[in-house]
RNA sequence: UGGGGCGUCGCCAAGUGGUAAGGCACUGGAUUUUGAUUCCAGGAUACCUAGGUUCGAAUCCUAGCGCCCCAGCCA
């Protein structure tokens, strides 16, 4: 089973998407015999927050490279910053990477496990003349550094000798100073147009406490130093990042030309992923989980992988979607509906079916004896048999969606109506002869009558059952929660109006609780994380919270509906 | 007004001078005990705009226009 599931996912996979931009710049360095034939990319997070879908797209690239080209991938954690970086991320990003399916091989390291050698090459750059110890606040290095449209001006500690230098960046390391009294600057061109390009600082002091090195150091690299140095120390080939880091690319390449001692990495560029109807950057999670608009970092609405774990979705539904989008320099807002189908084309292929009724509806079966109980088989998926059946119980008690039945049923509806019939499934055709209402007028209770013949939901005498409806039996259901999970803004893009805080258009209804619903009683042994498909209403998974006798279920996306279009 | 990018169907995206792939969405139709799935069919005289080169241009040249990123001792 497992072998035909691959097969059927690798046909899916090769269905669209593959190939991009990246792929031929590969292509032709290999055919120059560039890396010595080699291919080795990397994936490089900070550890100080969530993964979300956005780095899933680049965890899909690097590692879908490395394996298209058998050569290796990475994880390494840019762990540069030690005021912001914590190890319950690191183990949320292992997870989340070993999650999504793809295995580092071993090849798991940190920007920290580099410090010393990022010191020893700081040491080489001063000696030659190309570093320098600068005393400058931060708002001078600021005002020095001129605007977009002026140059910067050089600093007074420009010129310090190397051996001044050289002292200076020891005690520095040694802790002699306090945080923010000196930086090790590069000496590049404060003229430059490329504000990069304008000495930038390459370590800052810091006394902080490092999740892996601790408190042995007081200086600590910057990303643009730490992050060639470390590729080049990986023998990393093509080093993979995101558009804005375009304008930093020359001072990457300018600190390897520095180091000759280095492999030289080649820096390329891709468009981030943006969605509609989300929000993809970890400051603006940040906030949604900081002003409790959200359940945490795992609450199923969000864009976090952890989140849509939760929601339900499926490893394979994120590299489907990751390998359909494309890999591209344009920047693009994604529409929420292709990864959402994308998710429905894998849990329509993996999920078993089964019936539970979310807004019940009493149903009497006046000509069922009391008594009895009637098992029918209903297979788990059909068109896979292999997925097999089970058997449902059918009772003179049973409970069918409040909204499969209308009094004054509108054109075109064509489930339970007073004096028609409709097929449950797997079930009976049945006729609604009574509608029972309470003093408001409400709707309480439907009495029908069964036809003995048409068990399964076989109608006998070629009479046209259009409507098929879920269903389930009183007597054997079990109850549970289910959680419906909407989009989280009401509008595509909470983005675009500037102007406006984006948690303005938080959609209040991304989260609605049914507390009273009915699923059919095989589910009382589902674990976390099984998904299923309740028929006719969308996908479902069993939350974490779940257990035996108080089963939760969260919605992680509904069906496709065309009556709905009809309807409105 | 500096520098770096990007502009091909509603949303993605192929295309690298030879006469516009594909996916999603959409619209028809078929099958269906999920108004699901599956299947079949449909669509850019047109590639930001305007000129130009060429037998021929989305692809080359020129000039515009639009959008994004950059002034952290964040990554």
């Amino acid at each position: 089973m497992d072998f035909l599931i691959s097969i059927i996912m690798s046909d899916l996979e090769n269905r669209v998407g593959g190939k991009n931009f990246i792929y031929g710049i590969v292509d032709e360095d290999l055919r120059c015999g560039k890396n010595g034939g080699k291919v080795v990319t990397r994936f490089p997070p900070e550890p100080n927050g969530y993964l979300h879908i956005g780095h899933a797209k680049s965890i899909c690239l690097n590692f879908g490279i490395a394996e298209d080209y058998s050569g290796s991938c990475n994880l390494r954690f840019d762990d540069t910053n030690p005021t912001t970086e914590e190890q319950k991320y690191i183990d949320a990003i292992e997870e989340a990477v070993k999650w999504l399916g793809f295995d580092w091989q071993g090849r798991l390291f940190y920007a920290s496990d580099y410090f010393a050698r990022f010191f020893e090459f700081a040491l080489f750059l001063i000696k030659a003349g190309k570093a320098y110890v600068c005393d400058l606040t931060a708002d001078q290095i600021r005002t020095h550094r001129g605007t977009l449209t002026e140059p910067g001006k050089d600093s007074p500690h420009r010129n310090r000798t190397v051996e001044e230098n050289l002292d200076l960046f020891l005690r520095m390391r040694a802790g002699e100073f306090p945080d923010g009294a000196k930086v090790l600057r590069a000496k590049i061109d404060m003229g430059a147009a490329n504000l990069n390009m304008r000495d930038p600082v390459i370590y800052r002091i810091r006394h902080a406490m490092h999740p892996k090195t601790g408190n042995q150091w007081a200086i600590y690299p910057m990303y643009d130093y730490a992050h060639c140095v470390s590729d080049a120390l990986e023998n990393i080939t093509h080093s993979l990042c995101t558009l804005e880091f375009e304008d930093h690319r020359p001072l990457y390449d300018w600190f390897l030309n520095q180091l000759p001692m280095l492999p030289h990495p080649q820096q390329i560029e891709f468009a981030r992923l943006n969605l509609t109807y989300t929000v993809m950057s970890k400051r603006k999670l940040l906030e949604l989980v900081e002003s409790k608009l959200v359940n945490g970092w795992d609450d199923p609405r969000l864009p976090t992988l952890v989140g849509v774990r939760r929601r339900g979705f499926t490893p394979e539904a994120l590299r489907i979607f990751c390998q359909r989008i494309g890999i591209t320099k344009q920047e693009s807002l994604i529409d929420m509906g292709y990864l959402e189908e994308c998710l429905r084309e894998d849990l329509n292929f993996r999920a078993p079916r089964v019936m539970a009724v979310l807004k019940p509806l009493k149903v009497i079966i006046t000509n069922f004896d009391g008594d009895a109980i009637d098992y029918l088989p209903a297979p788990n998926h059909p068109q896979n048999v292999a997925m097999g059946s089970r058997e449902i119980a059918f009772t003179r008690e049973i409970y069918v969606e409040r909204d499969d039945f209308m009094e004054q049923p509108s054109p075109g509806f064509f489930r339970l109506k007073p004096g028609g019939e409709v097929r449950l499934r797997y079930g009976y055709i049945v006729k609604c002869n009574d509608v029972v209402k309470d003093a408001q007028g409400n709707v309480i209770e439907l009495h029908c009558t069964y036809d003995p013949r048409t068990r399964g939901g076989n109608s006998v005498d070629g009479r046209k059952i259009k409507g098929t409806i879920h269903w389930v039996s009183a007597q054997t259901v079990a109850r549970a929660e289910v959680r419906l999970y909407d989009r989280l803004f009401e509008v595509p893009n909470p983005m675009q109006q500037r102007s406006k805080d984006f948690k303005e258009f938080f959609n209040p209804t991304s989260l609605v609780v049914l507390r009273d619903c009915f699923v059919e009683a095989s589910l009382k042994q589902a674990k976390a994380e099984d998904k299923f498909q309740f028929e006719r209403l969308g996908y479902f998974c069993v939350d974490y919270d779940s257990r035996e006798n108080g089963l939760i279920f969260n919605r992680t996306v509904t069906l496709k509906d065309s009556w709905i279009k009809v309807r409105c």
